[in-house]
DNA sequence: GGCCGCCGTTGGAGCGGTCCAAGACGACGG
DNA sequence: CCGTCGTCTTGGACCGCTCCAACGGCGGCC
């Protein structure tokens, strides 16, 4: 028993297929009572147009392949959230695929990808990977969405504004009266642009000797390790900006481990306002990236791109907002 | 500058296309010179077989659809893992769609994936709308992992043992001596079942009448009043067990609230061991649903089912196992 | 030498849609 | 009464691939 054809439905429905092409895709040049046949026909077959088909045809999928790094870590989920909510608006569908999951690190998605034809293209987050990318941005419109890597050209970037986001994450430690800072650094050019954040609201504020770094890796485990050596210092910080939510909460066990009360103890500050960060029970004061825009725009720009794929690339920045939670206060000095 | 088909490839290497096509399949009666002129050619316009035409043609697209329920509930990652790693080693794409991104719930993704004649479909998790995969059910080979409904003809079910690992987490509870012990319920089948699960385990040490139940909705917020509503009450239990890890989360939370220090006055057990159970500072005792040999499990059955659609519906069972953490020990009277 | 069978290769018929040029048909003006 | 026009409708080419029947060439056998 084969799915029906739009043969099928024609025949039913007394027509020629192209008439119930006509029908199916909304020409207004056909008259009611035809139209009514057709559409009874299709019901009563239950059929569906089949996509392989149409997109054979018409030479365009109407589908979108979106290409997360790591499914696990969860900060992308308001992003997606408002890139799928746009591309849906505009008649396109969504592919999901985790270059993670994938051993040959996201080489093989975005080759299932170009097989597939789709109009385009958003890798959101910091691939592992940016060489596969780079192949696929020749052909088919590609969105950075949420990372600063790669920069290539034609390639249009949309990611939140770290440098600002990190400064006001710091600001707002140093408005509390704290002077000893630390920042837990992430990895590649968000990485690097968060620090450079954090490093450029100690020295506007005079605290460049105060500042400390020390080396995280977007990790729990990281992060944990981290804040351990932080507070082994002498004299130890009083805060930490860590780079992520995820260091962020390796770095509360560690002040818990260490009998540090926080916030009393030790102010913490995270970024990205994940779900975790949301938590009652960790409650932390973190930055959140306005992830829901950073997904319209991207899509707002793939869209754009796919109109014309000639145009330049461009950085987009939306701009971060700090929320205050529970893991920040005055240090126990300046109370 | 359009894609290069296989009749570019045939012509550049100077044979036909269906000599192309047998080469790129693997055939092994191709003379050896002939093969290297057609990937030499290949290679050279960087040639990317169309996955449309090919599943038109060969009326088969070596895709499966994987639908998930919430991607924000994170409990299906380790399934995930399982699921695509089996599935890919068949030769089968993977394509993910999230139901609640949608807002018609799930129907218009499974439409999607009907169109575009997947070759399978794994629900992952229990649905809102269990009515889109029931049409689904007739057409395409279907697979419901990591939940119980809905059961429907046809449709093989693989999931964790829920009433054997609520079992599980009882009786840890009362081999440490807990007697007055809560369930914090969730929905639908496996809510039922674990309810189900708990109850048979007090009943089964003479402890029916110190069991308490309380309602929860699978939400840290549904956790966090149903554990004030618990903590309320007189004398309060010692433990509780919560249907899953978000709920015990905010359980956590309102013990930390009543100021009751976990473990030593109030024992708690999650259930799905999210990465969220294994965040040091929360470092939830909970039963581990091995979602990994569920999503194993399940990818087998599909392959089966896509061999043979015709077999009657199964329902497996892995088993669960608890994962001892920081959230329960001995209560403070038996110490 | 002619016939057979095998190997390697090929042209062409689908797969199920879209789209376009052309056809059918009724209305209307000359 | 016939030509013309506009409205609806239709057959067929095409999208890029797979698969199958058939073909040319060649060595072996009678």
């Amino acid at each position: 028993m084969r799915a029906p054809t739009i043969r099928d439905v024609a025949a039913r429905a007394g027509v020629s297929k192209s008439l119930v092409s006509l029908v199916l895709r909304g020409s207004g040049s056909v008259r009611p009572e035809k139209r009514q046949a057709v559409l009874a026909a299709v019901k009563e077959l239950g059929y569906r147009p089949n996509a392989a088909a149409r997109s054979l045809s018409e030479r365009r999928t109407r589908t979108v392949g979106v290409l997360l790094d790591d499914l696990r870590n969860p900060w992308f989920v308001e992003l997606l959230d408002g890139l799928t909510a746009r591309l849906r608006d505009a008649g396109l569908h969504v592919l999901l695929g985790d270059g993670r999951l994938d051993e040959r690190l996201g080489e093989d998605l975005t080759r299932t990808f170009t097989e597939l034809r789709v109009d385009g293209v958003v890798a959101v987050g910091t691939l592992r990977d940016p060489q596969a990318l780079r192949a696929a941005a020749g052909r088919v419109p590609v969105v950075v969405a949420g990372a600063r890597e790669p920069e290539l050209p034609g390639v249009d970037v949309v990611t939140g504004d770290d440098e600002l986001g990190a400064r006001l994450a710091t600001e707002h430690l140093i408005r509390l009266g704290h002077r000893r800072i630390a920042h837990i650094t992430g990895r590649g050019a968000v990485g690097a642009l968060r620090r450079r954040g954090f490093e450029a609201a100690m020295r506007a504020h005079g605290l460049a000797d105060a500042a400390l770094v020390e080396a995280g890796d977007l990790t729990e485990e990281g992060g944990h390790r981290a804040a351990v050596r932080l507070l082994g210092r002498e004299p130890r910080p009083t805060a930490v900006f860590a780079a992520n939510d995820i260091t962020c909460v390796g770095a509360l066990s560690a002040a818990a481990a260490s009998g540090l009360d926080v916030p009393r103890e030790l102010s913490l500050v995270g970024y990205d306002n994940t779900c975790l960060a949301r938590l009652r029970h960790l409650w932390l004061t973190t930055v959140d990236p306005s992830g829901h825009e950073v997904g319209l725009r991207a899509a707002r720009r793939l869209l754009d791109r796919i109109q014309d794929p000639d145009r330049p690339g461009t950085v987009e920045l939306t701009r971060p907002v700090l929320r205050e939670r529970g893991t920040t206060a005055p240090p126990v000095a300046s109370r």
